[in-house]
DNA sequence: TCTCGGCCAATTGTTGACAACCTTATTGTG
DNA sequence: CACAATAAGGTTGTCAACAATTGGCCGAGA
């Protein structure tokens, strides 16, 4: 529902490598740190460098692959501090988003939230540990109330940006055993404070799941240690 | 001290005629809505279209410009409810960075934010109604304390995309008499409340005082009446 | 006079080739 | 044997020409 990701099916070459590589990267196809070589992926799309370069140099504007002069492109690799800035800011801007959504969404889109939530709480009852959907569904419910706060300002910028560098180390950790139940009861408080038109109580709320989600992250990280490879990755 | 921004002096023809590009909008040269024509830019750079057009997808990233395939690109154009937007995205973000900032800023770099903020007084003191001096100083300070949060994923979104989307508008309701003196005031006590390390305080004033300067021009935006160009702009 | 259709000019999209630069492997020397 | 200078290879940066699509212009018809 984001117009600017997918949106119509590639009206330009360049635009079609842009979506292709945006979705593979975010997606996680391509890992963070990895080189981009020109030429293999001009070859792989069967389009001429142009028009690649063209959308490369787009991905370099949303800060998704880093440039060197001369020296080539790479996938971006948060480092771990990044990552937890990131968390930061999402808890503020998205606390904004609830707060805006208890305002301004539709009796229809509130029964729309609901249903996606329950959604996902019966997919997950069947794939029990898979918390792969767990987390998907997490950033599914997440977007529709960042669309619910009807700020496409607000929208663009989570939705756009944002939330393509969350994705990408969302696999990262998708393994704490218990965060999947206790995200569900986090987020259907949060779905009630919306439905009583309670900003303050949402806005809260969604502050505090996504600092919870924060300090799993953090503790995961304790544990494993190894979230950058900075200069260990493999060249192709 | 944006590390994204006007770095090294033209690494490549590209950067050059990208860093020219985004001055040039930002500054408020080239209007919002213009259309931009790659056969005169790249004769004015001295440059092929190669190198100018991926500058040009480069912006597009950024949301500087917006592209329609096979149309044209321009300027990217504001809207009365997007700047509204935008400002209240900027309360959420600048309120998170100036509590960061009162934990985190060094007794030397508040000192220094207080040599910024009498260096802009005595100016503004000569200058009297000059009011785009203070617009400028007012952009400084809130730059230096967002770089004293201490967090670079926070600082590279408040300074990289929406401060050249701000700065861009500022000029256009530059002419409030009494804004200036409220302003100074307000940024006062936010820095006292910085050295104070009261980040609670120093979070509720930038709040404040970013809300104040967005009913400001809500107000002159319903004497005026006339920010957006949608359909009436010139073609050239 | 207004509307619809096709033509033409101009701009954008794309391509392949050439030049400049960095990276890497090789070789010579301490 | 280790290290540094050098040369080869490959990748990125740039260019000019070609193709495709849009938008406006003009005329025919109602």
């Amino acid at each position: 529902m984001a117009e600017t990701d997918h949106a119509l099916p590639a009206a330009t070459l360049s635009d079609g490598a842009f979506q292709r590589l945006q979705t593979a990267i975010v997606k996680g196809e391509i890992p963070p740190g990895t080189r981009i070589s020109e030429q293999f992926l001009s070859t792989t799309f069967g389009i001429s460098r142009g028009p690649l370069r063209e959308a490369i140099r787009r991905l370099e504007g949303r800060r998704l692959v880093v440039r060197v002069p001369h020296a080539g492109v790479r996938v971006v690799s948060l480092s771990y501090e990044e990552l937890i800035e990131l968390y930061h800011v999402r808890e503020a801007l998205e606390g904004m988003a609830c707060r805006l959504a208890a305002q301004n969404m539709t009796a229809e889109e509130i029964a729309n939230l609901r249903d996606v939530l329950a959604t996902h709480e019966r997919h997950s009852g069947l794939k029990a540990n898979e918390s792969y959907y767990q987390q998907e569904g997490d950033l599914d419910i997440h977007f529709v109330i960042i669309q619910g706060s009807k700020n496409r300002t607000l929208s663009d910028m989570l939705c756009g940006d944002l939330y393509h560098l969350v994705r990408m180390y969302r696999y990262k950790f998708s393994s704490t055993p218990k965060r999947p139940q206790q995200a569900f009861a986090e987020h259907h408080r949060i779905i009630e404070a919306i439905a009583d038109r309670d900003g303050e109580l949402a806005e809260m709320l969604m502050r505090r799941h996504i600092s919870a989600s924060r300090r799993n992250i953090e503790r995961r990280m304790l544990e494993q240690r190894d979230l950058t490879t900075s200069s260990g990755g493999s060249t192709q």
